[in-house]
DNA sequence: GATAAAAAAGGGGTATACTGATCGATAATA
DNA sequence: TATTATCGATCAGTATACCCCTTTTTTATC
């Protein structure tokens, strides 16, 4: 710790109307801010999900999108986009490291063939079978330290913002089985000017 | 929805395995676990931020690192990630951006020439004081579902679980715990101080 | 004072996540 | 039928976030 003992020269431009924007970062700190406390929180499940399933190489969003195919075989991008909450392009992306991986198998749909259809291959649910009992571990181990009454009132916020807050983002959840209700396109248009 | 009405022809290889993996996966669904709940709440937050903030090129992770710098003119960039709870190589690259933008400089310390100093510019000071309504209004907007009682309980939450987990990642807000070490599946190793 | 250990920064690589844009296929309409 | 609009997928670009490894400098030890 000897290093911040000794005091660096300073360099002007401290001004003085410092004092005042630390007040105001002090008055809202950053475990004040939910978002940050969040993104903190968001972490540490990807840590924890790392050190039970580590082994294999599967992620959190991975894992998450082979449960929605384990339940929906032959649904499009877009349809697991929508349910997964996530945005369409990342879809691609994910299948991409899970078609390389065995995992799943996409196709073209011979219906609308725009579409891919895709759906787990044999490997790909073995592997969820496998890595259940991880899965399921992290989630537990993030909230080990709360109370059964306090974790019962967690999820249940979480659920309320998710729910609340649905429409932003470029895919809307759907509160899953029901009805894929055109995501919309909303604007949501930003930054780009300039 | 008249494109799915049809069925798309089977294509063997539906296993009836699928069957007790398919209840696996409903006994514990996308929204009852936490790790995906979160997720969400994380990406609602980041887009809430871009919405308020939006005209500008912040992003809720480069407001946050420069909220740390108010406070803490002149730390290396280490400090920095322990500070922000992310990891070091990611605090180089939005110190490289913000620098890019002209909010942001860094120098060498001249006690220790392996340290880069950071510290706001006047630009910097003065984004950050401008959008501070903005990111103060993403924050109550993202919460604004729960009554105060509710959102009192999920912020307490928030910062017990990052406490409880606090020795996971690679950078462990304010560090100072021993080295812990746990499983270590992924190699995941955490500079221990011993 | 020379050498070993540790710390700070950076490079390379990968995964997640979203924006804007394009392109082919399908659906709706003139 | 021909045109238009929409839809599904994909590409390019950027930002966050982490890993491993190396280089340079500092600190500790002999």
């Amino acid at each position: 710790m000897a290093k911040t003992d000794r005091v660096e020269p300073a360099r002007g431009d401290t001004g003085e109307e410092q004092g005042s924007l630390r007040q105001l970062m002090e008055d809202l700190p950053l475990w004040k801010r939910p978002g940050y406390l969040i993104r903190r929180v968001h972490q540490l499940h990807y840590a924890l999900f790392f050190e039970e399933v580590g082994d294999s190489d599967i992620t959190p969003v991975q894992y998450g999108l082979m449960t929605i195919l384990s339940t929906n075989p032959d649904i499009d991008q877009i349809a697991i986009a929508t349910k997964l909450g996530i945005d369409r392009t990342n879809v691609a992306d994910v299948l991409r490291r899970l078609e390389r991986a065995g995992l799943v198998e996409r196709r073209q749909s011979e219906i609308d063939r725009r579409a891919k259809l895709v759906r787990l291959t044999r490997a790909g649910r073995e592997m969820l079978s496998r890595h259940y009992p991880d899965m399921t571990r992290a989630q537990t181990r993030l909230l080990a330290c709360l109370n059964s009454k306090q974790r019962e009132a967690f999820l249940d916020a979480l659920v309320t913002i998710i729910e609340a807050n649905n429409q932003f983002g470029r895919s809307s959840l759907t509160n899953e089985a029901g009805g894929t209700e055109t995501k919309s396109a909303r604007g949501r248009k930003k930054r780009s000017t300039e």
